[in-house]
DNA sequence: CATGAATGAGTCTTCATTCAT
DNA sequence: CATGAATGAAGACTCATTCAT
C-alpha cells in the first residue's frame, strides 16, 4: 500500500540523519553550540527546520550524538597512531598533515571548540571528560625522543615541546581563516618549531 | 547647591563607563558579539543590566565604541613600531611578547575576533575596513630582511614567512586557552618558526 | 542653623509642587498618562527626575491629584454658568470661547483625554465617574431653548444639538493641532452649527 | 510531496498577514505607535506575539507597511474625487459621509494620528511627507465655489472654510468616541458649517 | 515522511522608582 | 531640599520546539 517499503524507508532515514549530522558538524565546528541556530542547520542540510526534530529529539541530542560518535572515531584513530611509518620527522609530519586536512577538518574543529567553550550540553561535557587528550601525546613522545636522538628534533623536554606544538596546530585548526595571500602555513614551516631548522 | 559637584559626578560617570567597557571588552573578546549577553556584561562589571544603557545607547553602540577606540590606539601603536630597538630578532621578539602579554591580550583578541566573525554591527565593520592589517606587516619586512642578512632569520619570502608567523601568533591570542601543564608556548619557541634554529 | 526657616521652606515646597503639576498637566493633556514619561515631566518642569517623587508618591498619585483638583475647579465653574450674560447666542459663544482659550486649554484637554482613554489609574477613573458631564449640558438647555424661541438657534432637539456641538468643541480642544494656514476655526464659524446661518 | 501545496500555504500566509495588519491598523489608529504594544496586536489578532515577527520584521516595519499601503490607496481615492456626482452640496456630503463611515474609519484615523504625532518611525514619516493633504482640498475648491454661486454654501474664502470644515471632520474621526446618547453628529448637522442654514 | 506555521521561554531595552551623596 | 546614578519589572524581539496538514 505504502509506496515505499520498510527497507527503503530505513535508507531514507539513515541518509537524512547523516545529512543533518554533516550540516550540524560543520556549523557547530565553526560557530559553537549556542552560535548555531537550528534554522542554520536546516538550511545547510537543505531540509525544513522541523525535520531535524524527527531525527533528533533536540538540538542538544544532536550535538551530543556528534560528540559521542566523533570521540569513538577518535579513539580508533588513536589506536592507529602506532602504524605510522617513516622517520620520526615524517611520522609527525604525516600526523600533522592529517589533522590539517580538509577531510577531517570539521571533526577536529568540532571537538576542539567543544572542549574550549564551556557552552555545551552537560551530557556532551561528560563524554568529553572521559577522553583525555594526553593519550595521544604520550604515544608520540617515544617517536619524538627517537627523532631527538637522530638529530631531527631539537633538544628539550619532549612532552613540553610536543604539547606546545600541538597546541599551535589545534589553534590553526580552530581558526581556519583562509589567509588570502598565502593560505595556511605549510607543514614544513610548522615543523620548524620542533627541528633545529637545519633540515 | 548640588550635593555632588559636577566634577565628582563626571568622575563617577567616567569610572562606570570604563568599568563597563572593560567588562564588555573581555567578554566580546572571548565570546564574540552575539555570544555576549548584556546580562553577562552587567554581571562581569558588577552592575545591573539596565545601567549599561545609561552609558551606552545599545549593545551595538558599546561594541562599536570599543572597536573605534581600540583601532585608534592600534594606529598609535603602529607608529611606535619604528622605535623598536635591538637586533632584528630582538625586535620581533619584543613585538611578539607585547602581543601575547596579559595587559593587551583582550584588546588584540577583541579586534581579531571582530575581524574574523562577520557577526558584528555594520558600523563596527566599516571602521574595521578602514584599518588595514597589512600596514604592520609592511613595517616589519625591512627589519626581517635585515635579520635574514645577519643570518638570524631563515631565508625565504619575508612577507610570506612573517604573514604565517603572525597568523599563528594571532591564533594563539584568539584561543587563549590556559594550557594547564606548560602554559602558553614561550616566545623563543615560537620564534623558531623564523630562525634557523641555530641560536 | 538651617539657612531657610520653616516658612520659606513651605513656600519653596508649594512652588515646586505647582511647577511639577503645571508641567505634568501640559504633558498628560497632550500625551495621555502612559505616553508621558516622568523624565519628560522633570524636563518640562526644569527639575531633576528624582525630585518629582519627593512631592508626589508616584506618577499615579501626581495624575490622580491633577484629576481631583481639576474636577473640583470644574465643579465651581459649572456653578458660574448661571452668571453668563447677554443673548443666548452670546452666552454660548462666550462659553465656547472660554473653552478654546489658551489659558484653560490644558485643563480641558487633560480631563477630556483622561475620560476618553481608559488608560488612567483606577483611582483617577473613579473620580471621573463621580462627575457627570451632563450637568453642564442640562444647564445650557434652557439658554438654548430661549435662543431657539428668539430665532437665534435652529430648531431641533436642544439636547441633541448641544451634545453634538460640544462634542465637536471637545474634539477641537483635544486635537489642538496648529493649522498652519488658518489657525483654529473661529467661534462664529463653529456657532453656525447651532444657528440658521442667517446672522 | 509536501502536505500543503504552495498555493494553500500562500493563502494562509496572506490571510495571516492581513489579519495582523487589520489588528494593527485598529490599534495604531486608536493608540498611536508607541501606545500600541505588540502584545495587544497579537491579542487583537488572536495569535501569539512571536508570530507577528514571522510576518513583519519588526513593529516598525508593520507600521510603515500600513502607512505605505494606506497612502497608496489614498492616492487612488483622491483620483476618484472627480467622479463625485450630484449638486455641490451632495458631493461634499458624500465625501464627508465616506470619511466618517465605519469601513474606512480606521484608515483615516490611522493616517491622521500618524501625521499628528511625531512619534512614528523615520521611514513612515518620510512616506507621509511625500503625500500632501492639500491636494484633496484643491480638488474640492471648484466644487465648493460652484455651490457658493448656486447659493448652497455660505460666502467667504472657500479655501479657509473648507480647511476648517475638514479640520473638524478630521478631529471627529480621530476622536471617535461613541457618544452614548446621540451617536456621532450626522452629516447634515456638520454641513451647516458650510451652508447658510437655509436648507 | 516532510513542511513550515505557530508557540513561549529568554534576550535587549526602557522607564518608574529608590537612594547615596 | 535636590541630584542623578542605580535598580528591576515590563515591552520588543529571537529561536528551539511542536503540530496540523
Amino acid at each position: 500500500m505504502s509506496p515505499l517499503n520498510k527497507h527503503q524507508l530505513n535508507l531514507i532515514r539513515d541518509e537524512r540523519r547523516e545529512q543533518i549530522k554533516q550540516a550540524a558538524l560543520k556549523l557547530f565546528a565553526r560557530r559553537g553550540y549556542p552560535g548555531t541556530k537550528t534554522s542554520m542547520i536546516a538550511a545547510e542540510a537543505g531540509i525544513s527546520e522541523g525535520l531535524i526534530f524527527r531525527y533528533f529529539k533536540s538540538k542538544e541530542e544532536l550535538f551530543t550524538t556528534l560528540v559521542q560518535e566523533l570521540m569513538e572515531e577518535a579513539e580508533k584513530e588513536t589506536e592507529n597512531l602506532q602504524y605510522l611509518s617513516g622517520s620520526p620527522y615524517e611520522q609527525i609530519k604525516t600526523l600533522t598533515q592529517g589533522m590539517l586536512d580538509e577531510s577531517s577538518k570539521y571533526a577536529f574543529m568540532f571537538i576542539l571548540r567543544a572542549r574550549k567553550t564551556g557552552e555545551i550540553p552537560e551530557a556532551a561535557a561528560r563524554i568529553l571528560e572521559q577522553h583525555s587528550v594526553d593519550v595521544v601525546l604520550d604515544r608520540l613522545i617515544p617517536i619524538f625522543v627517537q627523532g631527538q636522538q637522530a638529530g631531527e628534533f631539537s633538544s628539550g623536554d619532549p612532552r613540553k615541546l610536543l604539547a606546545w606544538y600541538f597546541y599551535i596546530i589545534n589553534c590553526l585548526i580552530l581558526e581556519e581563516v583562509e589567509m588570502e595571500e598565502y593560505g595556511l602555513p605549510d607543514v614544513d614551516f610548522l615543523m620548524r618549531l620542533l627541528t633545529n631548522g637545519k633540515s
